[in-house]
DNA sequence: TCTTGACTTGAAGTTGACTTCAAGTTATAT
DNA sequence: ATATAACTTGAAGTCAACTTCAAGTCAAGA
């Protein structure tokens, strides 16, 4: 029913140092204690330290996802503030997405690029290419770099 | 044709000590200085730092966009080694796509939830909500948390 | 009961990516 | 010629997110 610190991390796939931290700034105020004083984590709060990995993989800082948790603790009174803060988190998602997706086509290009100067055994293969062999996706990301020269 | 450090960040839309910082560790080996020793960025070398900001926002540390800067510098005998770096980056690409995407999904489902509780006054509408009324996309993700208490 | 391994804390150390500061130099506009 | 704005460097400071350390406490098995 109950996991120590160190089954938690265990779970988690993060070390038990990580999760005493997150307790230090305020962002496991759910987590329960023994007697003793050692934490003792429960199913449900992984829903949490998932949600805060999740977060946490999306760029969120500590900071915004503890004031997340704060809200939470405070009752149906700061719900706006809650969604504010979901909808703020979404566009920068959304944001992020359209990032990687620009990152993907540059490292698709570069890989196309790489892998032609592998066949012909150099770089210089490029320079003498003329546009239309070079994939037709990669071509507007080329002539932006050209245009700027 | 040369721009100063100032006029190249405020093209990039980063500090200048941004750049001194990059070119002292390594980052801008190919910008030329003047004979008072001022920098001297051309149109070309924009390139590069473009691809440094989308391999940097694709959450690449400075020592390994270091590390392919070092290796273009050293002609053809790298190409291998190079395409595994992007190949490598590309991969990685991948990797967060997956995950913004199921952070997204998560975020969807939080909206959805606050919106519903904004609607209701309270967060309790949810405690006692049928499965059925929670919108298609979002049931498996709860009921994979329900699965793990 | 005693040992041993996992837990506790506070404090200090680390890493990455910058930013700020101080002291000095270069380039431009009057 | 000189003022001033923007450049130069090295060194130190900052911030987030951990990690490591030291000294001690708790809990489970022999």
């Amino acid at each position: 029913m109950f996991y120590t610190i160190g089954e938690m991390a265990q779970r988690l796939n993060v070390a038990p140092s990580t999760l005493r931290y997150y307790d230090k700034e305020g962002l496991l105020p759910f987590v329960e204690r023994s007697s003793g004083g050692i934490r003792m984590f429960k199913d449900e709060d992984m829903e949490w330290l998932q949600m805060l990995g999740c977060l946490k993989k999306a760029g969120m800082p500590l900071k915004e996802i503890r004031s997340f948790i704060e809200l939470s603790r405070q009752g149906d009174g700061t719900i706006d503030r809650r969604l504010d803060l979901i909808e703020k988190q979404r566009r920068s998602v959304l944001e992020q997405q359209k990032q990687l997706e620009a990152t993907l086509l540059m490292l698709d290009y570069k890989r196309w690029y790489y892998q032609t100067a592998q066949k012909a055994g150099t770089c210089a293969v490029h320079d003498a290419m003329p546009p239309e062999d070079i994939p037709e996706p990669f071509r507007p990301l080329v002539a932006e770099w050209k245009a700027e020269e």
